[in-house]
Parts: C-alpha cells; structure tokens; sequence
DNA sequence: TTTGTCACG
DNA sequence: ACGTACGTGACAAAC
C-alpha cells in the first residue's frame, strides 16, 4: 500500500461549510463558529474515511495573483465575503496551526495552483493523493492517483462526491485534461474568464468530446461546424488562448514544501481543546478530550419509568421546576408516553402502560403546561389533540423557533437543534430507531427509544432559553411569542375542524372523468398509430419528436420536454398535441383531486388535512394530506371540484381574500408616491398601473394592456427580469425588458427599493419581512451566475411574500380569537395564503362577515388600504 | 429517491 | 451566450 496525502482547500471548505451550517451558531463572545464547526467536521470525516499520513490546508493570499496581470477583468466583480464568514478564517488557522496541521500559502497564486503543484509532487513521489475541495475547477486535477473528493450539504448531512479520472470522463464526457480547454472554450462568469465569445457550455463540450483540445481545433478550424462555432472560434482565437492559462491550474508554482512538514501527528492536543472551549465547539470537544467518542454525559441520566410511583414522583417534582421540557410522544390516535426533563439530572420518559394511561399521560402534560414556569416543546401542534388547552403563557415551541432563526432547514428535530444550539452531537431518530414505526420501536428496542423520547425533551429544554435569546437578538421576539406561538393554536383549531366533503358526489366525478380519459386514450393511440404510457415524459417524448418528428422546443436533462407551454405551442402542428394536453389535464384532475382526496375523506365525513408552520422559505404556512391550498379554480373543468366541498348543515361559507395584497405591500414598502397613490384609489391596480405605465387614460386601457401590466406587476414581485417575463407573455425580450424599463421610470420608488434589498441582503446576507421574519439569502455568495441571480430574486420577492404571510397570520389568530370569544358556531377551516374560509352558522353571517373585514383589515396598517373582498355560497364553488 | 409535470397563491 | 420568473405539494414514471 503506498502512503496516502489529504490536501485540503481551505476557503473553498470554508465556504461549504458557512453556507451548510446553521448561521446563527456562535460562541458567548459573539463569535460566529458555524464555518469552523463545519470546516472541523469534514476535516475530521476526510481524515476518519482515508486515514491518510500527511495532511496540508492550501489558503489563497490576499493579494493579486499572475492572472490578474494576464487580464484585467479576472475575478473583479468576486463577491467579497460576509464578515460573520471572514471573522472565522483567523480562527480556523489557529487550530489548524494548534494541531499541528500545515498550512501552506504563497503570494501570486491562488490555493488551487498550491492544490496542483503538491499534487503534482506528491504524486511523483508515489504518494495517492486526496484533494477535498468545494469547486469543481478542481477536477482537472484527477487522475489514477489523485481522487477528488467534493463533499456538498444535502438535506442537513454531509455527502461527499469522489472523482478519479475515470469518473470525470464519465459525468462530463470528457477527461481532466480536455475540461481545461473546455473552460477555455466556454469561460467561467464566476472567474471572469472570458471563454471564447460566442461559444457556450454546450459548444464547448460538443468541440473537445470532437478534437479534444484547443490546438486541435484551430488546426482543423476549417472543419469546424456549426459555421457560427467557427466564426467565433476565428475571432476569438486570443480569448481563448487567454482563457486557457486563466483556467490552466498550475502545477510547478514556486511552493516550499516538505513532506515531513505534513506528516500527520497528535492531532487532539491540549492547545487544541483549550480552542475547542472557546468556541464553545462542545461536541467537537468530546474528540479533543481523549481522542475516543464517549456518549454524550446527559444519556446518563436518561431513564424509562413505567411503574405509576415513580411517575409520579417525577411529575410532581417537575410541577415545581421552574423551566421544563416535554413532549407527549404520540402516533395515530394514541399516546404511547411522555417524555420529560426538569434539569441535566432529571430526563426520563413515561411510558403508557397499565394504570398509566395515555389519558393520564396528556392530562399530567397539560397540567405542565399550565403550570406557570416555562415549558418548551418539541412539536406543540402534534400534542395538542390530546391536550384540550387553549393558548397558554410560558409555553414555547423549540421547533418553530429553529424555524424563526433559520427557515431553510429541512426539518426542526431534537438532533438537528441540539447539534446548533448546544454543540452537542447526538444521535437522530433515524440513528436510534431506524425505519421503525414508534409502536414497533417500543416493542423491539426499549432502551434506543428512551434515548430518543429522553433526548427530544431535554434539547427543547435545554435550548429554550439561548433559542430565545438569539430570537431577542435577531429582532424576532415579538414575532415569535405574538404570531408564530399563538398561531400554532389556530392552525390546530383549523385541523381539529377539517372540512366537509361530499364523497359520492367526488366519486361521481371520478367516474365521469374516467369515460372521458378513456375515449382520449383511444383517440391518442389512434392518432399515434400505437399503444403507450401516456403518462410517461418519456414515452410521450419518442412519440411526438421521433415518430412524428414534430419540432422540439426545450430539452430537459433527461429528454425532451413536453410540459403544457411548449405543447400549446406545438398543437397546431397535428391534432394528437390538443388531445394529450386534454387527458393531462383529465389524468391530473382525477389522480391528484378525484381519487387522492377520497381517500383522505374521514369518518366525520370531513377532510382534516395538516397545516405546516416550519416548511417555507418566506413564511408561508403549507398544506399537506392532503394539500388543500391547491384545489383547482383557474379552469373551468378543475374548479367544479369545489362544489363537493360544503358547509355542515344549517352553515354557509363565508370566503374572504385579500385584493392584491403583496402589490400593497410593494407599495408600502417601496414608498413611492405614485404607487401609494394609485393603489389608495385605484379599483382595479392592474388598469391603473397600465394606465401610467402606458400613458393612456385609465378608461381607455386595452384588454391586452391591462392584462400585460397585470405581467409586469407579477413579475416585479417575483424579482423581475426580462428573460421571465417575456416567457411569461411570450413576447421577446427585448419587449419585455421595455416594459420594465417604462415600469421602474413610472415608479421610481420601486427600483430604488428593489435594488436595496438586494444590497441590503449581500451586506447582511439575509432579508427581512415588515414584522422581522429573517430569510437568509446564502445565494448571492454563490460562485456560480445563475444561483446569484436566483438569490438577488429571492431578495426581492421574499419581503413581499414573507409580509403578506406575516399579515395573514396576525389576521387568522386574530379571526380565530373572535370567534371564539365572541363564542361563535362559526369556525375558520381553510388558509389559502390571502384567502381565509369559514364555516359560517347561517344566523352568524353578518358577525362573521364583520370579524373578517375588521381583523383582515385591520391586521396591518399600511400606506395603502388592505382591501378585502368576501362572499357567502353553499359551496366552495359558490364563493367566487 | 429523483424527475417531470401540473394544481394553487 | 449565458440562464431565471417567487412560494408550495401530489402523482406517475423512471432510476
């Protein structure tokens, strides 16, 4: 076996891992901590994986290197990083230096052109060489001996990908060698090199996969087709020359390196732990401690009580504790324990059995509640069907706040806190339970699930108070204990209440579509001259672009595209186009609302689907199982389903929305006076904005002016750009991008706003709503154009987004309040975003009617009125 | 499990 | 020449 070197690239790892780890971790000096945490992480899971002899960390020089003398343009417009990100580079360095990792940097290159030249010695050596990068720039470096390894944060964990040669020819078609002239070719924005101009990624790789490189190509130029690819390689000879010692790693820089220098040591020394501690890197301590994983010491005081006496004798003293976690540990319609902690000594779960009731269980969870000190939660919301409390002080959720403090997380569990939080690495339920259901878990390991309960209540006690400290830092106290605490109560009053369907007259429905999609079915196999999946892009693929040879407009990465936008445009080129889009639209409406929402309709005759606080971005709440906030409306067909969903009897619906509502917060936020003052009188804000957009009289607005102003205004909400918006109107660019152009001279206000969220954002690197709501924005650090874009986007949009859903929410708590104070029958069943439903007593309708407009109204007070528009039906398809 | 498609705001 | 409209969830097919 010969002898092994891991070479790191220090800032690229640093990066990954900023942007991987939760951005609120820091230590008590107020130090940010998350990027080293990481970086140490996949330091530590490299090293544990190759278990290599030598180690060295290359880091770049802040100071310009031999390409920026080659080309002015080179990396000029790089994005410096965020300062929470740059505070940790020093830090990251002393432990590094601590234990006794080299770290090697030289002036006039970059740490890729380090990464080569070692990796070039190294390998003449006879070393096997492992290069841990997050830029695959770095793969032009792979070859027998040098494995890359990319390691990317997937869904909270680390996965890392490996490249050997083999490996880079097989996902880029091309060897490490070719891939530098094929960066040559196509340029790389998040470099500045320029590429040839006129030659894109695709061109590029169809060129090297041809000739294989650069010299070969100007040699065969004459050759070379397409004429255009010609044209543009004759003219951009130098460019691309240029571009290919731009791209070129470096593989004999000046470096002083000596192998003994890297030779791995003790790598857990006591300078290190002294660093460990104060960064506060509890978990990461355990390593530096003895060098050998321990169990965490809090297990130790994990405990399974199942005997009533001790129960007790742990409820009662928890009653007296002045801070308390727990969570009642349920599944399906049954309790199946509690799990509790009072203090480091005191964690145990209680579980159900014998005169130990589940009953007796959510009884003794609710007095906890109650009881007057601070009692955190896992998941208040999945509790409170056992519970029958309503809202009460001192109670908090663990789980939305971890969403208050970063809303990107895939999830809100014990593990995921307890590693951001409390720099405790602990073992999730997957680890502990694996697939198991929680009954099955009980049964079959006893001891893992004690582990797990016992954990999820002392993480949400023992984060409670930093969860609350960094929510009073981050400004999101209020929001949290005013909108988000009370409005887990609404959302469950919401789910308890389910709403009515009528389930023969779905399947009714059902059956019908089924006689239509089977004639189209016929007719489809007809017209095609053959039996296929009609359901498969695939299939349907082979059918219309080979068989019938129709012209394709888009390619996906898996085949040609055959969504709705480009068959529409197809249709007229044979008549088997109209009827696949017409059974899409059939097939849909029966799997996904026909025969998908039969099955969710319950005993009571209601549907009680899930409404998630913690999933989106911007703060909207989401709907699951089913998904109630997508039942169809816009075509005519769809939106007949909408008359199975009816009031009990002797109800009425009461559905009340917001009119344009995230356009009344651009025009709050933006401040621009002309915007205000259009929308305080303006009826309708589509006329009136193409009125001045267009210069016409308002009265004189055209069908198509309007509805293309109506564009225009979505997509200054979505974070305008001319490319989507003349997809969106199908018109060209150009045109569009005049359209904009005349929008932000009408409304300069708007512009200026639109562009300081997005400067705002890249200081700060999050945005906020009017109430506070943060939203990262990790984006517009990315090296990478498209993702930047897409991040200054986000930046525009989820202001406005995020403040309409803040609105929303202070509305829904507020409605769900009055009603029930005002002890009501009427009940508030559906959240449609800027929609609220209520299942209205038909002798509660003008109360009801009046709540709605007084709390909707009144949720906000903006520059603008929040203008709400309500209407009464016996079915949902009745109140539009 | 991922991808393409399509339903909603 | 590049690559995008913002935010979701469910279903069927393909991997």
């Amino acid at each position: 076996m010969s002898e092994k070197i891991v070479l790191i690239d220090g800032y690229s790892i640093l990066n990954r891992a900023f942007y991987g780890v939760n951005m609120n971790m820091s230590n008590y000096e107020g130090l940010h901590t998350n990027a080293v945490y990481g970086f140490l992480n996949i330091l530590l899971k490299i090293l544990d994986e190759e278990q290599p002899q030598y180690l060295a960390v290359a880091f770049d020089v802040k100071a310009p290197t031999f390409r920026h003398k080659l080309y002015d343009g080179y990396k000029a417009t790089r994005k410096g990083m965020p300062q929470e990100l740059h505070e940790q580079v020093p830090v990251t360095k002393d432990v590094l230096n601590a234990m006794g990792i080299l770290s090697v940097e030289l002036e006039g290159y970059e740490a890729d052109d380090i990464l080569g030249t070692l990796s070039a010695r190294c390998e003449k050596e006879g070393l096997d060489v492992v290069l841990v990068s997050g830029d695959r720039d770095m793969l032009q470096l792979a070859s027998g001996r040098t494995k890359i390894r990319i390691p990317r944060t997937k869904g909270g964990s680390t996965v890392v990908e490996d490249y050997r040669a083999e490996d880079v020819i097989e996902t880029l078609g091309v060897t490490p060698e070719e891939f530098i002239d094929v960066k040559a070719l196509m340029g790389d924005s998040s470099d500045n090199i320029p590429g040839v101009p006129g030659i894109g990624e695709k061109t590029a790789y169809k060129l090297i996969r041809e000739y294989h490189s650069l010299d070969r190509i100007y040699e065969e130029l004459e050759h070379v087709t397409p004429p255009r690819a010609k044209n543009a390689l004759a003219a951009g000879r130098e460019m691309g020359e240029l571009s290919r010692t731009l791209a070129r790693i470096v593989r004999d820089c000046p470096v002083e390196f000596s192998l003994e220098e890297a030779r791995i040591g003790q790598l857990f020394t006591p300078q290190a732990y002294e660093i460990m501690k104060r960064l506060e890197l509890k978990s990461l301590l355990k390593r530096f401690e003895a060098g050998s994983q321990t169990q965490n010491q809090v297990e130790r005081a994990f405990l399974l009580l199942d005997d009533l006496a001790g129960a007790e004798t742990a409820l009662a003293e928890a009653a007296k504790a002045e801070k308390a976690g727990l969570q009642l540990i349920t599944e399906g319609n049954r309790v199946l324990g509690l799990a509790l902690a009072f203090d480091e000594e005191n964690i145990y779960f209680i579980e159900a059995s014998g005169f130990l009731t589940g009953e007796y269980l959510a009884g003794k969870a609710a007095e906890l509640l109650k009881r007057g000190g601070a009692a955190w939660v896992m998941d208040l919301k999945a509790m409170l069907p056992w519970l029958s409390i309503e809202e009460t002080e001192g109670v908090y959720d663990a789980g939305v706040a971890g969403y208050l403090l970063n809303p990107l997380k895939s999830a809100y569990v014990y593990d995921e806190l307890a590693g951001e939080y409390l720099n405790l690495t602990v073992p999730s339920r997957a680890d502990l339970l694996g697939k198991l259901s929680l009954s099955q878990a009980l049964s079959e390991k006893k001891e893992a699930c004690v582990t797990c309960f016992c954990y999820m209540a002392y993480v949400a006690m023992a984060a409670g108070d930093l969860l609350l400290e960094k929510l009073r830092e981050t400004g999101m106290e209020r929001l949290y204990l005013e909108i988000e605490m009370p409005l887990i109560y609404s959302l469950h009053h919401m789910e308890q209440e389910g709403i009515q369907v009528e389930k023969e007259a779905l399947q009714t429905y059902g059956e019908t579509l089924k006689v239509q999609i089977d004639r189209l079915e016929t007719e489809i196999y007809e017209l095609a001259g053959e039996k296929f999946n009609i359901n498969s892009p695939k299939q349907l693929g082979v059918i219309l672009f080979e068989k019938l040879k129709l012209p394709y407009g888009k390619k996906t990465k898996t085949g040609y595209s055959t969504s709705a936008d480009i068959l529409e445009k197809l249709a007229p080129e044979h008549p088997l186009v109209a009827k696949i889009l017409e059974y899409r639209q059939l097939a849909k409406l029966k799997s996904t609302y026909a025969d998908g929402l039969v099955s969710y309709i319950g005993e009571d005759g209601r549907i009680h689907g899930t409404f998630n606080q913690t999933i989106t971005a911007t703060g909207r709440i989401s709907s699951t199982e089913p998904n109630l906030q997508n039942i169809p409306v816009r075509m005519a067909l769809g939106r007949e389903i909408r008359k199975v969903f009816v009031p009990r009897e002797g109800y009425v619906f009461v559905d009340a929305d917001y009119s344009q509502i995230e356009l009344r917060i651009l025009a709050h936020m933006s401040g621009d006076e002309k915007l205000i003052d259009a929308y305080r009188h303006a009826e309708d804000i589509h006329r009136m904005t193409a009125s001045q957009v267009f210069h016409v009289p308002f009265d004189e607005v055209t069908p198509l002016q309007r509805s293309n102003a109506k564009a225009v205004n979505f997509g200054i909400v979505y974070g305008i750009s001319g490319f989507g918006l003349s997809e969106g109107l199908n018109i060209s660019r150009k045109e569009a991008q005049d359209y904009i152009d005349q929008y932000f001279e009408t409304y300069p206000g708007v512009k200026q706003f639109l562009d300081r969220l997005v400067s705002e954002a890249r200081e700060k690197g999050y945005v906020t709503t009017l109430y506070g709501r943060r939203r990262p924005v990790p984006e517009l650090y990315s090296s990478n154009y498209a993702q930047r874009n897409f991040g200054e986007r986000v930046a525009m949009n989820s202001p406005i987004q995020g403040t309409a859903a803040d609105i929303m929410k202070i509305a829904m708590i507020g409605v769900d309040r009055r009603l029930r104070r005002e002890a009501l029958k009427s009940r508030l069943i559906l959240q449609i975003h800027d929609e609220l439903l209520v299942e209205t007593a038909e002798d509660e309708v003008e109360q009801v009617k009046t709540i709605l407009k007084e709390e909707m109204d009144g949720a906000a007070s903006l520059s603008v009125p929040l203008e709400v528009d309500m209407n009464v039906g016996k079915s949902w398809f009745d109140t539009k």
